[in-house]
DNA sequence: TCTATTACAATTGTATACACTTTACCTTGA
DNA sequence: TCAAGGTAAAGTGTATACAATTGTAATAGA
């Protein structure tokens, strides 16, 4: 999470990371330690470090003796995500409307202020993209509660290389920007309970809708690749 | 979570983690690579690897170039974590109302009977603990999201070595109880929503109740010692 | 032709050596 | 006595060498 990390495992971590977000290293494709040090110009042990933290944080998987993968999501484990990531997401709206600051508040309302207007101008889905994760972030920030920020963002990374790609779903974009106006208002309003179960809901249908596309473009395998269901996503 | 790792690495792992359960390593310990490496007979190769692990695990801490050290959980961070907990277990519990299979509802009801009969007849405490802590885990198990669930196991593994001594709180093995029991008659009635709330509210005021414990019990530290709040406890 | 066995190649797991950073102590000066 | 600086000791980060395990392919037998 924290890029002040001045060690190379570090480094080498945050870089696999980039290119799994990249779709650079697709999900089921191998980590070699000996060719990712080669490509990184540093020994082994960095990179067999960053994989282990990369495991860790379930991104890759790693079995001894065996090369480690990058985490395929099927679509199973995929919903149970979205399914977790509901919960949490709402219980951190259900906080934040009672524990947001007046400044945290206004910036959550500035963000989708801009989304709104994005979406009248028609702008870019990308610009519109990265404003949606942002109103997400503030909600899940303002609970001021670090260990369910944490887990809440570890839980959001493993989607994120999948998230982006609802945009591209026909009419999801009007149907994601009403729901942030019902959970604004819930919020603006303090009703906690309401907050959350909108916000719950909310990402229930982000993964709803994530899988129906995924089903749509299916290839002739179960599993699936992020960089196969859009065009380029700048990490 | 898995013990199913012969490599050395986790080996090594398991055991500090054992250790820190174990209050031989208390939160604030560094954990010294070499000095390791000699106790278990390995290099430091597989220790560090260890240690990695626990450091992304949230077990101990680790900066670059510092010696890594038990995470010490302040007063904050513990009602921090019980609040998310909270929420997860409560999801949890939401799920597996309608979830659980006719034999897990049978298996959790059995448990909450033991624990009913020990605590009639004056029992082993430390056989009650582990009864309740049966009691959470399946409840948890028992909603059939794996994501779901290694979330708050990991979340559950981090409070564990403080967890148990609530027992040791006056009043509090009754109140655990009456809970459980609202918590079934729910699951029961097949009331999630309810379920949801009270098993919710009941580990708020476990870390509440824990917290009380620990203010009165306090040193001249703020940050404390699991070992130092109770007798022996057997991982 | 197919299967099984065996040898070999490729890759991971571990040990050791070394470089760099941090910490602690000791010396020196005021 | 105390503060500041420097120097040595300790410990982490990385590279490299080697051992152990796994994947693969080739060969022998049916």
């Amino acid at each position: 999470m924290t890029d002040k990390d001045p060690t190379q495992a570090g480094t080498v971590r945050l870089a696999i990371e980039r290119e799994i977000f990249n779709g650079l290293l697709a999900p089921g494709d191998a980590l070699e330690e000996g060719r990712l040090a080669g490509r990184f110009g540093v020994s082994r042990t960095p990179v067999r470090e960053a994989i282990t933290q990369l495991a860790q944080a379930g991104l890759v998987t790693k079995r001894a003796h065996k090369r480690a993968v990058v985490a395929a999501l099927d679509p199973e484990t995929l919903l149970e995500l979205f399914e977790a990531l509901s919960e949490l997401e709402g219980a951190a709206a259900f906080l934040s409307t009672t524990r947001m600051s007046e400044a945290e508040r206004s910036e959550l309302l500035a963000i989708h202020e801009a989304a709104a207007k994005n979406l009248r101008l028609n702008g870019d889905p990308n610009e519109y993209a990265d404003l949606g994760f942002a109103f997400h972030q503030r909600i899940v920030s303002g609970c001021h509660n670090k260990v369910l920020i944490e887990t809440t963002e570890w839980l959001a990374l493993r989607v994120l290389p999948y998230r982006r790609f609802q945009v591209v779903a026909p009419g999801r974009l009007q149907r994601n920007q009403s729901d942030h106006d019902d959970i604004i208002s819930a919020i603006v309003a303090r009703d906690a309970a309401e907050a959350r179960r909108l916000m719950q809901r909310h990402t229930l249908e982000q993964g709803d809708a994530l899988m129906r596309f995924i089903v749509l473009n299916k290839t002739t395998h179960t599993d699936f690749h992020p960089a196969a269901l859009g065009k380029e996503h700048p990490l």
